[in-house]
DNA sequence: TTTTAATTTATATTCATTCTAAATTAGAAA
DNA sequence: TTTCTAATTTAGAATGAATATAAATTAAAA
C-alpha cells in the first residue's frame, strides 16, 4: 500500500485510494487486464468504485508512463504496468497473452528508416506451448 | 477488374461486384484504411453499397488470408492487403501508418520460447521522418 | 426461364468508451 | 480543529463502431 502511494507521489500523481488500488492490482496481476477485468476485481474491495474512475486513472497512468496499452487483440484494449521492455505472444486458441523475453534490434538506436522511435510493440500470434502440448495427444 | 475477379475465384470466393471493388481499393491504396475510409471512398462509385457489406467482405478476405488487420492505433482497426511481410511505423504527430522494410529474426523459425508463431506484428510508434524535418525549422 | 442458395442491404441492437454535471474528498489555510 | 477550494469520484446519459436480423436482391445452376 505504502509502496504504491510512494510511486504515485514520486510521479506527481495525487495518491487517492482508488489510484493506489488500481496500481497495486496492475503490479500484482500481469495478466494484461482489460478495464472491465480491473473494475470487476476491485469492485469487491472498493464497492463505490466507478468504471469511469478506472478509465480516468488508466489515462493518467499512461500520461505518466506508468502503464502501457496492448492492442494485440482486435476487440479490446489491455493494460500493463511498465516494468521492462518485452514482446507479447497472443494464443489464438486459449486467448492468453504471454510475456516474451525477446528484445528488438531497434531498441538501441531507437531509430528506423529515419523515423524516431518512441515505443516498440512486438506481437506474435499463434498457438502457445501449453495448447500445443495438449493437442499433441489428440493428433 | 478482371485481375481482381481472378484472385477471388482462385481463392474460392464468389466474385461479386462489391468484393471486386473492395479488393481493388485495398490493392491500389496502401493507406491501411479503416472500414469507414473504404466505405466512403467506394460509396461514390457504388451508391448502393452498405457498410455491413464492407464488414462482411473484409471478414471473408481475412478468413482467406487476403487481408490482415492492424491494431496499431488504440481506437480503430485498419486493414491492409497482404503482399509481403513487413513492419509498421505509426507517427504520433501526423497519424500516418508507414510500411517499414524491416523483417523479424523469428520469421524463419516461426517459433519463439516454445510457442508456434502464425503471425508477426511489429509496431513502432514515434515521430516520422517527415514530421521530424518539419520540426527542425521550428526548433 | 425458373429455381435456389448466397449475398447484399437497411434497420435495429449491443456494448465499450466518452461526456456531463453533481457529489465527494483531499489537503491547504485559518 | 474547522473552513475552504480545487481536484477527484461518481452515476447516468450520450456516442458511435461493430454486430445481428430479416427482407430484398442477385448469381448461377438446372
Amino acid at each position: 500500500m505504502e509502496k504504491y502511494k510512494q510511486i504515485l507521489v514520486d510521479r506527481g500523481i495525487k495518491p487517492t485510494f482508488q489510484r493506489i488500488k488500481i496500481l497495486e492490482y496492475l503490479d500484482k496481476n500481469h495478466s494484461h487486464p482489460t478495464v472491465d477485468m480491473i473494475y470487476s476485481a476491485l469492485y469487491k474491495k472498493v464497492p463505490t468504485l466507478s468504471k469511469t474512475t478506472v478509465y480516468n486513472t488508466l489515462d493518467i497512468f499512461r500520461e505518466h508512463e506508468l502503464v502501457d496499452i496492448l492492442t494485440i487483440t482486435e476487440s479490446e484494449i489491455r493494460y500493463e504496468y511498465i516494468l521492462h521492455p518485452h514482446h507479447h505472444f497472443f494464443c489464438k486458441r486459449c486467448g492468453k497473452i504471454i510475456d516474451l523475453d525477446v528484445n528488438c534490434v531497434y531498441q538501441d538506436t531507437m531509430c528506423v528508416e529515419g523515423h524516431k522511435i518512441e515505443a516498440i510493440h512486438g506481437y506474435f500470434k499463434g498457438i502457445c506451448s501449453e495448447c500445443l502440448s495438449k493437442s499433441e495427444h489428440v493428433n
